[in-house]
DNA sequence: AACCTCTGGTGACACGTGTCAACGCTTCCA
DNA sequence: TGGAAGCGTTGACACGTGTCACCAGAGGTT
């Protein structure tokens, strides 16, 4: 098949040649004997092979195929196949004011699964008809627009912009101002809020009434820390437990032994830490240890992520796992609503995540 | 800035609106009074508010400024400025015949410092005026061709492609049979034999002749190992040591120690190590631990990635670490050279890598 | 016969840019 | 004084697409 549109696309650039049109960048002057570079085909190529008007393949290979017979639209739509031709997406941006594409931010974090969550968004995305670009954001600080996002989006000038988490705040008034769609933000607190009351809820079950919660500290950023945090707390409270200690943990290990040995002071054992992340519960994990606290019963740790290495290390990792396509939900949702793409239902937090258990707590 | 910028462009769209014309999409019999959306400065803009042609615009803002005077010059510049004018990608991929966007090919394995290294190829392709879009690839199976990056190149058409590992051979063939310039391919085995090489050096340095080079064993995509670990054999060879055993590793505790178990009888101890990765050597060195083996002096694991999960744990983990920016010399080196950049010093292995001695060698 | 409707299809314009060939003007030289 | 040369600038075309408004003809109705 391939090999059929590269002999098509030849063929036709000959016939092209032969009718005397310039091809910018290319010297004319030079024997076209042998094509250096093949053209790829046009509408033209595909009017002209079916033996229609170029406005009626826009209309066929649009799917506007009410007002014209079967006939003309089986005949250009296996010309279009033959010559292997694909819409140019610079002459349709041009007209329609704005590209195929939906840019996909993805936030500075440390993410295990991005290519499982990018793999599933780029599926919906092709569903409606749209083309995934990623878009790695550098930082989040709110007061810093992305210079690069900015002329991103300014010269694709994309369908649309799904968040995972790396917009700033002035980068979302950016897009207000250029009418580009935000398709989906990373402001769902009902997920990040399930994940903080999940790791709560395990454990206190596992009997600890002391608990922690541990952000990571980085110069990366945290979209989604205090959502859980916060959650974390609010379950305290609704349980008539004391208050949760804030900490924040570093990589390192000097470093995460300093938080553990000032954190122990102000709450005593047995203590429940909720982490940011499976990096820090291991970091804490492997502090704990060091410090000779018995895990999981004087010092329980649960993660979330479900990153292979923790699953590998001694004692195995507790944490929180996604299953990735429910919880990108919303935003497979909001795809769906804004370009005409199937409905789906919501998935509930419970069918998004689930607590695996391992040896920490 | 940003706001006289969006001042000019509402004043532009009125002016422009007033002239008649139709934005297509935009009902036109609504009341024109409050814009809804407003239209981005083009080229003829600027060119009436700076009082000369549109041609000469298009010339300086592409810095052909020798044959215009300075006034002119000026005078166009400060126009863009105020408009807030972007060129319209589309009408510059139209008119060029491709766009002007770098396409990096990303591939389908674990990567701790993917962001930075995007971050840093992302500056360098700003540097010649290009713009980045990263593309995850999924699978690098020879024989198949990645439909998502197809239809980009389709319909993108970027000026050049850079592999960071991603591309099938498939995939190569394709993109010189549409004419998109492969900037910079992964097959540079110098930079991975040089890490195979240094590992294996590494670990006879510190008494072990008995060498092993362990693959990661996933669904995943390895585009590297086979280059270290071949390296490890030719260092093994020009030592006159015993050719190393190659086994794959599963990212799960029980299947690690079996593979442990199964090459033990076969290599004895002492034995080194060579891992793909941080975590496949992290993996082996759990599973000796739980085997009674006596790390490092009975078993030595050296992994490649700098990962932090790495330094937290117990024994910290030796590794190879990657100086990013020089890491990808070759890569720099080629959008220079394709794009017209400036001319830099392809760095040498030596400085783009080094050990990181922890406690498991 | 005059008129309308419906079917199937097309002509022509607009989108925003890069660039070639040509222009008017000044200056210089014969 | 006539012509050549150089300088600064621009007119006009091409790139590939979507879509509005229109058209030719067949068939039906009054």
């Amino acid at each position: 098949m391939r090999a059929v549109a590269a002999l098509c696309r030849t063929v036709v650039t000959s016939v092209l040649t032969f009718s005397g049109d310039h091809v910018p960048g290319q010297p004319v002057n030079e024997e076209p004997a042998v094509p250096t570079r093949t053209r790829p085909a046009t509408s033209v190529d595909v009017a002209r092979l079916a033996g229609v008007s170029r406005a009626t393949v826009s209309h066929v290979l649009n799917n506007q195929v009410e007002r014209f017979s079967a006939d003309t639209v089986e005949r250009v739509r296996r010309a279009a196949l033959a010559l292997g031709y694909v819409r140019s997406a610079a002459g349709r941006a041009l007209v329609m004011g704005r590209s195929d594409f939906i840019v996909l931010v993805v936030p500075y974090t440390t993410f295990t699964n991005l290519q499982n969550v990018v793999e599933v968004l780029s599926g919906e995305i092709e569903k409606v008809g749209l083309s995934p670009v990623v878009h790695f954001s550098v930082s989040r600080a709110e007061n810093a627009t992305s210079k690069r996002l900015q002329h991103l989006v300014e010269t694709l000038r994309p369908a649309g912009v799904v968040d995972l988490g790396g917009l700033s705040g002035r980068d979302i008034e950016f897009l207000a101002e250029v009418g580009c769609p935000l398709v989906a933000e990373h402001e769902k607190p009902d997920f990040n809020t399930a994940i903080g009351e999940l790791q709560a809820r395990h454990l206190h079950g596992r009997g600890h009434g002391r608990l922690a919660y541990a952000f990571l500290s980085d110069e990366r950023d945290d979209p989604y820390g205090q959502m859980r945090a916060d959650a974390v707390t609010a379950y305290c409270e609704q349980e008539g437990l004391p208050a949760p200690l804030y900490v924040r943990v570093p990589l390192e290990r000097s470093g995460a032994r300093k938080v553990l040995e000032e954190m122990l002071p102000r709450t005593g054992t047995p203590l429940g830490v909720a982490c940011y992340n499976d990096l820090v519960a291991i970091a804490l994990g492997e502090a704990a240890k060091t410090l000779g606290l018995a895990v999981p019963s004087d010092f329980a740790v649960i993660g979330v992520e479900y990153a292979p290495v923790g699953q590998v290390i001694s004692p195995r990792l507790t944490t929180v796992a996604a299953d990735v396509p429910v919880s990108l939900g919303h935003i497979i949702q909001a795809l769906a609503k804004g370009y005409g793409g199937a409905e789906i239902r919501r998935a509930t937090p419970e069918e998004a995540f689930r607590i695996v258990q391992g040896e920490t707590t």
